[in-house]
DNA sequence: TGCATTTTTTGATTCAAATCACATAAACGC
DNA sequence: GCGTTTATGTGATTTGAATCAAAAAATGCA
């Protein structure tokens, strides 16, 4: 556990800007120029990181903790887009054109980010023009894996759904363990449904099919342990 | 009506890059160098671009006509991701990293398209850096329209997902009319329904409904007349 | 710790869309 | 243009998830 140059904040590394895929390219020296422009912020579960329509003019990264992106529908319900973990970073659209937000962001639990403004993430992309092409394939990988998800959404049953968003976590946040990987939940029970577009009932309904088959066991409401892996790849369809 | 100086193709304007946002930065003599990298394939409707799983080593530009990207699902269905029409590009994700195509393409109709090779494609992002920027502006739109999808996936009624589709369309390939918008549809109705993930029986349902409250009239399988778009916007529960 | 609040689970009922079955219409090949 | 094939429309029935209702469990707080 060192201590970031840039923050005086813990990490395992010694930069927090290190944690970020767009930045693995750089060197130490380039990541010490970058680390001097990042300013940081704290925010507790349940704060609003940013408001649909509002223009940031930064890039936040993900230092510690999780956020959601949401939309609310028309009916007044919230719909879940990204979880957000270490390492992400959103807002980049916003700095591009001059796009207002297209989701609210709010804090899942106490959450330590790093902020860019736009001028400097502007300059930044200039002198390092590596970055650019770090920025397109994370951007790929992001519509990559909405691909999927609008697949799992259009087509798949409910179930199917239910199993490859526990896929998803384990993969995720999961550590293996003697029975089966444990895996902290970043979600509620209506969370996960805001997420997957289905009602609360029918989270836990399917949850406890799947504890009652061994697929799972569940933990607290925070966490679960994933016992049959290719159980649940099969449900969800997937062929990886 | 002019000639593509690079292909000899009847364009309207002198070149067939010029189509295409990502190059829009670039002047009359840069397009010229690249024009001369490109080359030119046609299809014929139902013909396969792209296979799911292979790696193709080239950009795709889109000229005239339209494709459809799609998975199939392990039931068997098709799922349709995108309907890549005039302008668009795909398959930049595969010259990133070494990834293989997570989709199907396939012509919809006769089509035209500009090949960019994996080797030509990232000299000329070192070239000009600019490219990038546009590049990553065009993924952030196609990420937007996703989560736009995918809310109206998750959340919406099977209506305001129908109404959607339409104001889409209606947006994209529509032309005014003394009586409301012209529009060519891309899709037939079994392919709206992969579209949106539905049966195509209920497609065939919620138009029927939606030509008896006159909110549009159906010309043809390939076209129809939105008579009410005010309606539509209200029906798809979207702010716009 | 114990009480209040929030979240989750479970059961009964309703409802919208899938499915099945077939009629009708459009597109295609010759 | 005619028959074949393919796409679309419509009705009857089934089905799976939403909703409504309430109990049970977990969490927060004094």
């Amino acid at each position: 556990m060192k201590e970031c140059d840039c923050c005086g904040m813990q990490y395992k590394q010694g930069l927090c800007v290190q944690k970020v895929s767009i930045f693995s390219a750089l060197n130490y020296d380039d990541l010490i120029k970058i680390s001097e422009l990042v300013t940081h912020r704290e925010y507790q579960k349940g704060d609003v990181l940013l408001r649909e329509g509002e223009k940031p003019g930064c890039v936040f990264i993900m230092n510690e903790g999780s956020v959601k992106a949401f939309h609310y529908t028309q009916d007044g319900r919230e719909q879940i887009l990204y979880v957000f973990a270490e390492g992400d970073f959103f807002g980049e659209q916003y700095l591009m054109g001059d796009k207002a937000a297209a989701y609210h962001v709010e804090a899942l639990e106490k959450v330590k980010i790093c902020i860019l403004s736009k001028t400097d993430f502007h300059s930044i992309l200039s002198t390092f023009p590596d970055i650019a092409i770090k920025i397109i394939e994370t951007l790929d990988d992001r519509l990559a894996r909405m691909e999927q998800s609008l697949q799992s959404m259009g087509v798949r049953s409910v179930d199917a759904r239910v199993a490859s968003l526990l896929l998803s976590y384990a993969d995720a946040y999961g550590s293996p363990d003697k029975e089966g990987v444990l895996v902290r939940l970043p979600l509620s029970r209506e969370g996960m449904a805001n997420y997957l577009g289905i009602a609360r009932e029918t989270v836990s309904r399917k949850l406890s099919q799947m504890e009652n088959e061994h697929l799972i066991r569940s933990i607290s409401n925070k966490s679960m342990l994933v016992l049959d892996r290719a159980a649940l790849v099969n449900i969800s369809g997937l062929s990886k």
